[in-house]
DNA sequence: TCGTGATAATCGTCATACAATCAGCCTGTT
DNA sequence: AACAGGCTGATTGTATGACGATTATCACGA
């Protein structure tokens, strides 16, 4: 049954500067507090200010950037506090799907979550940084996949979004990668022998290591910050 | 410290337009499935297609209204195995709410729970549907406000938007109302007494009550609808 | 130094336009 | 009668330009 499809991918444009804003901050190349100027983004992606707001819209509902009124749209900024928040639900979420995949996970979806793991396992090895967010990507993926609740995995993917977003500066910590590997690597396990509480603790704990690290290096930066005589910001009145 | 401010409520007619489509749909005005054609939104609320297209943007995030591409938006449709994810997810967020709100919550917010609790009590004797939905919606705003967790609040607003639209049918559902009542007194005593474990099962049994509920509603009226041929709509422009 | 007013930048909203696509109807052919 | 194909109208997707409203900037005078 080959795919005899014509591209017809016309993901209707408005899709495709959702995706290219989300990336762009994802990758940080608009930091947190940025001001995305309209006309400039839309200059730079080359569409509409019509459509540019559309996206702009979606993405202040996905919590990725904010909109303030005739101030504009800037990249979020998380305070420390919804930071321990998100990882928080990030913690309740991935347990519960943790524990739904070991109740629900068919054969093969317990194969691929195998296959995922080997792969990232292989690619944690390796020093490409690129190559490790998609791996570690798909094994999230295939972890949901198993848990069979769209809505979860909707949420998941909310919270992995703002995740990524304060991890901007949490990456590339030394030793955290091997720990990291070691953490998954008990989930894998604890789905294998079909322990429903084992895994759902092992998703908390995976999160939960990652929450203080990140929390860690946040309220470091945050006092240096403080310390920082900063441009006073205008009071948003209340 | 009396309030001096100006109205300056410009809620930003987007923001209004929202709110107003939000309504409507959760009033049952639009019903699931319901075609929703720009134009004649736009005249009904008396805005332009940009800025509705804008609200409706962001009602699609919201996940209350689908819009399929080059059809334009339709009211969200839930296929059974959706609510049960619904209800699912709604079921470990209030859990955690529940559990958190004993864990943090402040006496003050102890009291407004209880006050809430008690109000919603004798709000459920009297006959007022209306009455009902807003002292049970402001009973979950004093839970969510002791769980300090912005990020649980914003996902249970989403959850209870759906929520909300499932029970179209399921309201008014006999002997449920005391019932209901029962299960959110089990929730206010274990947090009375501290008990944060007791807390969680009782929010996570009433939602799982709710939950059996609507399914049961659900599936009935679910092999009703596949039982009746669905009509087609005859464009009334001649 | 501090207000204060003028000025520029930007947002919020609208009206309009047009191509692309979809849905229903018509028609001609078999 | 059935059906393929084409026509037409309705609706969406996207762009353009405009204009008042609001905020930010800055120079200027007390």
């Amino acid at each position: 049954m080959t795919n005899l499809r014509v591209i017809r991918s016309m993901v209707s444009l408005k899709k495709q500067v959702v995706e290219s804003l989300r990336a762009a901050i994802f990758e940080g190349r608009f930091k947190p507090g940025d001001r995305l100027v309209e006309r400039e983004i839309c200059e730079l992606l080359d569409v509409s200010r019509t459509l540019l707001r559309e996206a702009l819209s979606q993405l202040e509902a996905e919590g990725i950037i904010r909109i303030i009124p005739h101030r504009g749209p800037i990249v979020a900024v998380y305070t420390v506090e919804e930071a321990r928040a998100i990882y928080e639900l990030r913690a309740a979420l991935e347990e519960m799907a943790g524990r739904l995949f070991v109740e629900r996970a068919t054969d093969k979806e317990r194969k691929d979550l195998e296959v995922a793991f080997a792969e990232l396992k292989l690619a944690y090895k390796g020093r490409q940084q690129r190559n490790r967010l998609a791996v570690k990507s798909s094994f999230y993926a295939a972890l949901c996949a198993g848990a069979h609740n769209p809505v979860l995995v909707e949420m998941l993917r909310l919270i992995h979004g703002r995740v990524t977003m304060l991890r901007a500066k949490t990456l590339a910590q030394p030793g955290r990668l091997s720990l990291s590997v070691a953490e998954l690597k008990d989930i894998v396990q604890a789905i294998k022998r079909r322990d429903a509480d084992a895994a759902a603790a092992a998703c908390r704990r995976h999160v939960m290591n990652a929450s203080a690290v990140a929390s860690s290096l946040m309220s470091d930066e945050e006092s240096e910050a403080s310390a920082t005589p900063k441009r006073s910001r205008a009071a948003q009145g209340r």
